[in-house]
DNA sequence: TGAAATTGTCATCAG
DNA sequence: CTCTGATGACAATTT
């Protein structure tokens, strides 16, 4: 909930805004379905009767919004195309209802054939391209992620290379770690998107793996080595890169990448694309141009944390790397990825932006962290982020919408504003968990801050932050990920892989901080210092409104503001001085392979030109021949001699023919032309 | 150990 | 006037 006083001049206007409400009104609905109470509208599928409310399925569907429009009569009822099962509806009505999809492998796929088939919004193919491979692939890829994989990714990230493949593996049990694998029975709770969602059924698709291509290319565009530039120019990796894109766009969705292209390094960066790289840069203007927070592909910037850290930090980082692959590839925004275990949630990466794995095992634990679990089952509850359902869903999963600024905030060592005042009490079982025993030096101390003023602007901080975060686009698996967010590791969020949740990790940081650069570790001690309500990364991600927005509504110390300002310029350069390498490498691939086609065409016309000049001598032969043939054997008069070498070609004059023509044309006075 | 490559930052300009 | 992005230049760091 909160106050927002307007802008307006003279009279003190207020909201009311309820972040509870739109969540209480679908329960309520939900019980009136149940009760059968208000409905008007029976679906009839397989012979079977759902009682259901018109607005609501019209509201979720596009077939109902079009067969239940054309309905005057109360009580009418709807019986749905023989494509659409009971199996698969029924969970598609529980979900317009409750916005959880609870489903399992037996029927999956007859919910995905009567989602499509109803034009069900909010759950787009990319959801169930995303979970089928979960079901009904039982082997991994080709190319298991490996330690050799691992190692060059976080540079090579965005490189189509073999293990691109992650989604298998973001889900793979041995990475989640089931307990009860005999309960194929997953409940995906899905706090969908809103009205856009319903296109993301198709153009979703198309648009997602264009920019799944994009972002393989942005990504190997932006770690090259110049030498690997050439080497790929060498190859023409023009074609090559075109075939690649074109791969990648005709691979489904999310398992997109094709392993088989090896992972020697040199043959993926010989992949680049130029073309491709083009256009994602008019697609990166018009973003742009929108205020649209897009990022190139660039993830794996921190090979050097991979480098440091040791011992049990190892295992976590392999997990953080595939989430992070996995972000990478199919990911839109960033928001976290987190695997939760009895309980505790760890951190695995905030480079996963609008993706949130929940693994919960059997285990009971108190205060769950998004929802409540059932003994026994194995759930993934993915929270794909939408950010405008964030204020529909706070109230049921609380920690859905504050979450992320507020883990980036955690993440950094800062225990804001948001952590004390206003975060929901659950969610102190989920990634707060653990994260209260950390060793966070600063958690006490910032505490305090957490006080007066603070908390009289915790009710700001919500809203505002709720705001903010629901014009991030909207994009749940394929969307370029934000470098920048990326490039904070040190300083901001993605610090957070390592920090809410595992003790282990923390230590891991503390270590971290100590070998990686003055200033990374500079900008994270000053974040701390100056106790930032939010995180580095969160407050350089923020449009320009936005920013001032937040600078307007939160009152800001010197010292914060300071910090804000510097760290966001900072930030900003550095992102754009990112895009402008890549820029000119680009220009410089371009070049090398404009220089290639030009080579190829000197050539070829080198060659043509050899060819026409065998034809030229061996015609001249021909005519020579046949002209002291008709010479000879006709016995010609000057003046007929005139005449033919009127039509000799310069270079086979008649004088070759006949040496003493120019004794006889000027016995006859006639000069030759 | 030195060269090359990479990356962050600053200064400056333009929109 | 301020903000932002682009870019050259420099320095530090990594490879």
């Amino acid at each position: 909930m909160s106050l927002k006083a307007m802008s307006a001049p003279r009279a003190s206007v207020f909201t009311f805004e309820s972040t509870v409400h739109s969540s209480h009104v679908l329960r309520c609905l939900d019980d009136q379905r149940r009760r059968d109470v208000l409905c008007d509208v029976t679906v009839v599928v397989e012979g079977q009767s759902f009682r259901a409310h018109r607005s609501v399925l019209a509201s979720c569907s596009e077939y109902f919004t079009q067969r239940i429009s054309s309905l005057t009569q109360h009580g009418a009822v709807i019986t749905l195309p023989q494509e659409v099962t009971a199996a698969g509806f029924e969970p598609l009505l529980k979900f317009a209802y409750t916005s959880k999809l609870l489903f399992g492998k037996d029927n999956v796929l007859e919910m995905r054939t009567s989602a499509s088939v109803l034009g069900f919004r909010d759950l787009d193919e990319a959801c169930f391209d995303f979970l089928l491979p979960k079901f009904f692939s039982s082997t991994k890829g080709p190319c298991p992620r490996k330690t050799c994989c691992k190692k060059k990714y976080k540079r090579q990230l965005s490189k189509t290379d073999s293990c691109t493949d992650s989604d298998v593996v973001l889900l793979d049990e041995k990475e989640v770690k089931p307990v009860d694998d005999s309960s194929s029975q997953q409940e995906v709770v899905w706090p969908c998107r809103k009205s856009e969602s319903n296109k993301l059924g198709s153009q979703n698709s198309a648009a997602t793996l264009d920019t799944a291509a994009k972002g393989a290319n942005d990504g190997f565009m932006q770690s090259p080595k110049y030498r690997k530039f050439q080497l790929a120019c060498g190859k023409d990796a023009c074609v090559v890169a075109k075939s690649l894109a074109a791969a990648i766009r005709n691979e489904c969705g999310l398992s997109c990448s094709p392993c088989s292209s090896g992972t020697n390094s040199k043959n993926e960066t010989e992949q680049t694309n130029p073309a491709k790289l083009r256009d994602n840069r008019a697609e990166e203007r018009r973003k742009t141009e929108i205020h649209d927070k897009k990022r190139d592909v660039e993830i794996g910037e921190d090979e050097k944390d991979t480098n440091k850290r040791k011992g049990t930090l190892d295992d976590i980082m392999k997990m953080e790397e595939e989430m992070e692959h996995f972000a990478g590839i199919s990911s839109p925004d960033r928001s976290s990825v987190e695997a939760v275990s009895s309980g505790e949630s760890t951190r695995l990466g905030e480079r996963s932006p609008g993706l949130i794995l929940h693994h919960y095992l059997p285990r009971a634990s108190a205060g769950g962290p998004v929802m409540s679990r059932s003994q026994g089952q194995q759930r993934l509850v993915l929270d794909l982020k939408d950010n405008k359902k964030t204020r529909e869903s706070c109230e049921e999963e609380p920690v859905s919408i504050f979450q992320r600024a507020e883990e980036q905030a955690e993440a950094e060592g800062e225990r804001g504003i948001m952590d004390r005042a206003t975060l929901p009490a659950n969610r102190e079982g989920s990634t707060m968990g653990s994260d209260e025993g950390s060793s966070d030096p600063d958690a006490g101390r910032s505490s305090n801050t957490g006080s007066g003023q603070l908390q009289a602007t915790s009710v700001n901080w919500l809203n505002i932050h709720a705001n903010l975060t629901s014009r991030s686009p909207d994009c749940p698996f394929l969307q370029d990920l934000d470098q920048s967010k990326c490039l904070w590791k040190g300083a901001g969020v993605s610090e957070c892989t390592s920090h809410s949740g595992v003790s282990s990790l923390n230590s891991g940081e503390d270590s971290e901080t100590e070998t990686e650069g003055d200033s990374e570790a500079y900008t994270r001690e000053r974040a701390r210092q100056v106790q930032l309500p939010f995180s580095v990364d969160w407050i350089v991600d923020l449009s320009r409104n936005d920013f001032q927005q937040l600078l307007k509504q939160q009152s800001f110390t010197q010292e914060q503001l300071e910090f804000v300002h510097d760290m966001r310029r900072r930030s900003k350069n550095r992102q754009a001085a990112q895009r402008c390498r890549k820029r000119k490498l680009e220009c410089i691939y371009n070049l090398q392979c404009e220089i290639n086609k030009l080579k190829t065409e000197r050539e070829k016309l080198i060659v043509e030109k050899s060819q026409l000049s065998q034809l030229k001598v061996t015609t001249g032969h021909s005519v020579s021949a046949l002209c002291q043939r008709v010479c000879s054997e006709a016995n010609l008069q000057p003046e007929q001699l005139q005449v033919l070498a009127k039509y000799m070609s310069p270079d086979c004059p008649l004088t070759s023919l006949f040496p003493h023509i120019d004794t006889l044309l000027s016995q006859s006075r006639l000069p030759l032309p």
